[in-house]
DNA sequence: TGTTCGCGCGCC
DNA sequence: AAAGGGCGCGCGAACA
């Protein structure tokens, strides 16, 4: 496969490298240049950082097919080597390579503040070759530790895929938005007003307490139950659910409507919506890796938890549809499918997977569902002990795979999810700490994340597979673009008649996923999917 | 006045 | 129904 190493210049053109030697090339129009060799034949872009340098390629024209993210690459080694959170940065990388000591970081408030003419400037030959250097030595360090190559470039397709979904936009209505958020709320407030219905909760709240309380501050809640007799430990919501005082119900729907109007309100929307397509799109940052267990998160506008009660705002283009497809029940599969439990992986060929594991457990789907929540989540009540028992007995593989990683992680050990994403290391106070109960409760919380560590890493690592394979049907096939992601979930914008194949396209690379990480296993992960116009009509 | 922290809840 | 794991976000409160 041909390599190339790709660094844009500060205007159209940049430097080109064929990997593992030859000279490096200035082209003028980087955009075509990229498009030649994507036309020519498909080599693996090797670059930087996506999250720098994509954006501004997309915006001129450019589409990276296949990639390798020298930086996103050089966490996942470092992670894996034990050595969490030292600098990722390709110079940071060559210095290590070369046994010289770690350049001093740049920060980026201070480039950011320079005028383009103080600035030096930029030696992007350079730069091709150091890159060169630290891929080479990148290509040879995941060689050598399992299924990293895999991971590797599962992340960067991550890269190329966040990067495409901001530049895309999530489809979005401001109409549709307001007129949610006017029913719900009232009408939009001045500024430093609350919205109508807010202000009215707020005031029976301060009523049934017969005087002032700012439902937004829980220490002025504490207070009030307490002179009303009714002294609480906090105002959670299922706390306050158990007193029988009329403050509690407008408190309630306060602190729900509050959420709504805070978190995604309109000025969330002036903030995160821009025109787009034939309308207006949601541009989240999206953070590849940003979340330990490889989730991706969110660097503002709030992505990951759209609440329900928005969705309706995210509605598809005049013509085109959103197919919104989920995987059922995504850990549990994982879980059975790479501990290699029969059992477990029998009914996880099931379209339901609780449901198939019901007879197990008495009949009951929910006790099933305990069962597993707790093994794969450390859960301890005594209600899902007991259900624990059975599976252990039932499903000993699936048991003993988390079990072992929690036990490692009650050791100080590290886990590793599946393809060899690595836990970061514990607290050098974790492991000078001596007995008693704050002790013992540190290592239980350190077995209960790397319990669960293995399986959600796993899990995605099998999100990014089918979004990679998916990615790629969708170009060759031009069908649509993929424009949400949000951990075991994807949206596809289409045109409304290409639906149909994008809904067969999304379940064949479910199944490529599940044969790429976990060849021959006779556990199946299907998707649910549904073609709508709103994002409220998905599930 | 600006920064940090804990809380509570939205999502998976 | 809540509880176990992972987050981001905005708030009030505390602190510098």
């Amino acid at each position: 496969m041909v390599r190339m190493v790709i660094v844009p210049d500060e205007g159209d053109g940049g430097w080109l490298r064929a990997a593992d030697g030859g000279p490096v090339t200035r082209v003028p129009d980087l955009a075509a240049s990229v498009g030649e060799f994507e036309d020519a034949g498909e080599p693996r872009w090797v670059v930087a950082d996506l999250a720098q340098v994509y954006p501004r390629l997309l915006r001129r024209g450019a589409r990276l097919g296949r990639c390798h993210d020298v930086t996103l690459t050089e966490s996942l080694l470092l992670g894996y080597d034990g050595r969490y959170g030292e600098p990722s940065a390709p110079a940071a990388a060559h210095a290590r390579l070369r046994g010289l000591p770690p350049p001093p970081p740049v920060p980026e408030a201070v480039t950011g503040t320079l005028f383009d003419d103080e600035r030096p400037p930029k030696d992007g030959a350079a730069e091709a070759v150091l890159l060169d250097e630290v891929h080479a030595g990148q290509m040879a360090r995941l060689e050598s530790r399992g299924r990293m190559a895999t991971l590797a470039a599962a992340e960067s397709a991550g890269g190329l895929i966040a990067a495409e979904m901001t530049f895309h936009g999530l489809p979005f209505s401001r109409e549709a938005h307001d007129a949610i958020l006017t029913g719900m709320l009232g009408s939009r407030p001045v500024k430093g007003l609350r919205p109508r219905h807010l202000q009215e909760l707020a005031d029976r709240v301060s009523a049934a307490f017969g005087r002032p309380v700012n439902p937004d501050s829980p220490q002025q809640i504490l207070a009030a139950f307490k002179s009303a007799g009714m002294p609480i430990e906090s105002t959670r919501s299922w706390v306050l659910k158990r007193l029988d005082h009329a403050a509690v119900e407008p408190l309630l729907e306060y602190k729900e409507l509050a959420r709504i109007w805070t978190a995604h309100g309109w000025s969330w929307a002036d903030q995160w919506v821009s025109p787009g397509g034939d309308g207006q799109r949601l541009r989240p940052e999206y953070v590849v890796g940003g979340v330990v267990s490889g989730r991706w998160a969110t660097d503002g506008g709030g992505a990951l938890q759209i609440p329900k009660a928005v969705r309706g705002a995210v509605r598809a283009d005049p013509g085109h549809l959103l197919v919104v497809a989920d995987a059922a029940q995504l850990e549990p599969r994982v879980l059975a499918a790479m501990s290699g439990d029969a059992g477990m992986a029998r009914a996880a060929g099931e379209i339901d997977l609780y449901e198939a594991l019901s007879g197990t457990f008495g009949g009951k789907r929910d006790d099933a569902k305990i069962a597993l929540l707790s093994a794969m989540y450390g859960g301890g009540s005594p209600e899902a002990m007991t259900l624990l028992a059975v599976m252990r007995q039932r499903f000993p593989a699936a048991y003993a795979y988390v079990e072992a990683a929690a036990q490692a992680g009650e050791r100080g050990r590290l886990v590793r999810s599946w393809l060899g994403r690595t836990c970061p290391p514990a607290s050098s106070s974790f492991k000078s700490m001596g007995a008693g109960p704050e002790a013992s409760r540190a290592v239980r919380d350190r077995g209960r994340f790397t319990r669960n560590f293995v399986v959600q890493g796993t899990a995605a690592e099998w999100a990014l597979a089918l979004m990679a394979f998916l990615r790629n049907r969708l170009r060759e096939e031009s069908l649509g673009e993929l424009v949400f992601f949000q951990h075991d979930e994807v949206i596809v914008h289409c045109p409304a008649e290409r639906a149909g194949r994008v809904g067969e396209v999304i379940a064949a690379a479910g199944r490529a996923a599940t044969e790429l990480l976990f060849p021959g296993t006779p556990v199946r992960i299907p998707m649910h999917t549904a073609a709508v116009e709103s994002y409220a009509d998905a599930k």
